[in-house]
This record gives C-alpha cells, sequence and structure tokens, in this order.
DNA sequence: AGTGCGATTGACT
DNA sequence: GTCAATCGCACTA
C-alpha cells in the first residue's frame, strides 16, 4: 500500500524473486555498500535503488539485521487508486500498469527516498494481509547471469498481470 | 578522476 | 523479435 498526497494506491503482489544469502546475483555478495545497506536491514525493510539510470527496483530485506539478503517485488495486480496509478505510469492498460519492477515503483511512485523503510509499519510505503494466496508458480530469474539457473522466481500462477515470458509463467 | 556496467523499459523492424 | 537510453555506483589507479 502506497500513501501519496492524492490518496492511497495499492495492489496484491503476484510476482517476486529471491536473493538469497550467498546468492551471487544478489547485490549483497559482496558485502555491504552504501548502495546496498538496506539489505542488511532487519526483515521487512525497502531496498530501492536505481537500475539503467531509469527505472527504480524495490526490495524487502528478507533477513535479520546484519544479513544481507532481499526479495525483488516485480509486479502488481493494481486494486485501489489505480487512477492514480495511470497518471503516475502515463499510460492507460490496466494490464501494464505495474507488470514489471521498474514499472511497479513507477505506479506507486517509489523512489529512493523510501530507501531503509521498514515496510511492516503504517507509513508512505508498507505491506498488507496476504488475503488470497492463490497458486504460486516458481522459475528462473529474469536478467540474471550469475547463478542463472537457481528457481527463485516467484509468480501467482495464471494471473496476466505477472511479467516474463510465457515459457516462464507455466 | 576515470571506467564499465546493470535485478529495465519503450520504441521500433 | 532487436536495440539504445541513461546514471549512480562500485571498482581501479
Amino acid at each position: 500500500m502506497r500513501k501519496l498526497p492524492e490518496g492511497v494506491a495499492s495492489g496484491r503482489i503476484v510476482e517476486t524473486e529471491a536473493y538469497v544469502v550467498g546468492d551471487a546475483a544478489g547485490h549483497a555478495y559482496r558485502g555491504m555498500t552504501r548502495r546496498n545497506r538496506s539489505l542488511f536491514l532487519e526483515h521487512g525493510h525497502a531496498y530501492v535503488y536505481l537500475a539503467y539510470g531509469s527505472s527504480y527496483m524495490l526490495n524487502v530485506s528478507s533477513e535479520m539485521r546484519g544479513i544481507g539478503a532481499g526479495v525483488l517485488i516485480r509486479a502488481l495486480e493494481p486494486l485501489d487508486g489505480i487512477p492514480i496509478m495511470r497518471l503516475n505510469r502515463g499510460i492507460e492498460r490496466l494490464r501494464d500498469l505495474a507488470r514489471g519492477p521498474g514499472r511497479l515503483t513507477a505506479a506507486l511512485r517509489v523512489d529512493r527516498w523510501l530507501d531503509g523503510l521498514d515496510l511492516c509499519r503504517d507509513g508512505p510505503l508498507c505491506l498488507g494481509r496476504g488475503d488470497e494466496p492463490g497458486e504460486t508458480g516458481q522459475s528462473i530469474r529474469i536478467g540474471i547471469s550469475r547463478d542463472a539457473s537457481r528457481l527463485l522466481r516467484f509468480y501467482l500462477r495464471g494471473s496476466p498481470f505477472v511479467s516474463g515470458p510465457r515459457s516462464l509463467n507455466e
């Protein structure tokens, strides 16, 4: 759930990727740096960084304080504040509003200022209860070369709101 | 101080 | 399907 001056925007997380302890593809692999320090916060904190100079990525730290690991939030099924997301994205199509990690942060207007935020407490950005879990599929991660074969991407099976090629979403 | 490179996206053939 | 934009950061010297 994202709180903005115009109102609340929220949705159901339908796709994630895990970057686990000892993961060569994870940003925490070579220790703590200025950019990745939020990955080492207690589980449930936001790690936001800029990728490719234009897209923000939203992660949730997943281990105890001092251990670097996290989960990348890759796609959202928009539920509330859809007009707000449409304005933030500059497009109309519901399916594309938050399908992809960079699109998701754009739709929710998530940027570096939210880095380090506790997502389990009431605030400008927070996680809610997961009603309707649904059937989860598993695949390799997208855009990853190191540790490429690990099945650490999780998605809601059958959801039109997940990103990635069809071959990974069966 | 300089260099190389992405956990992507949107535009285009 | 292909491809370039874009910039903060980690790395080297």
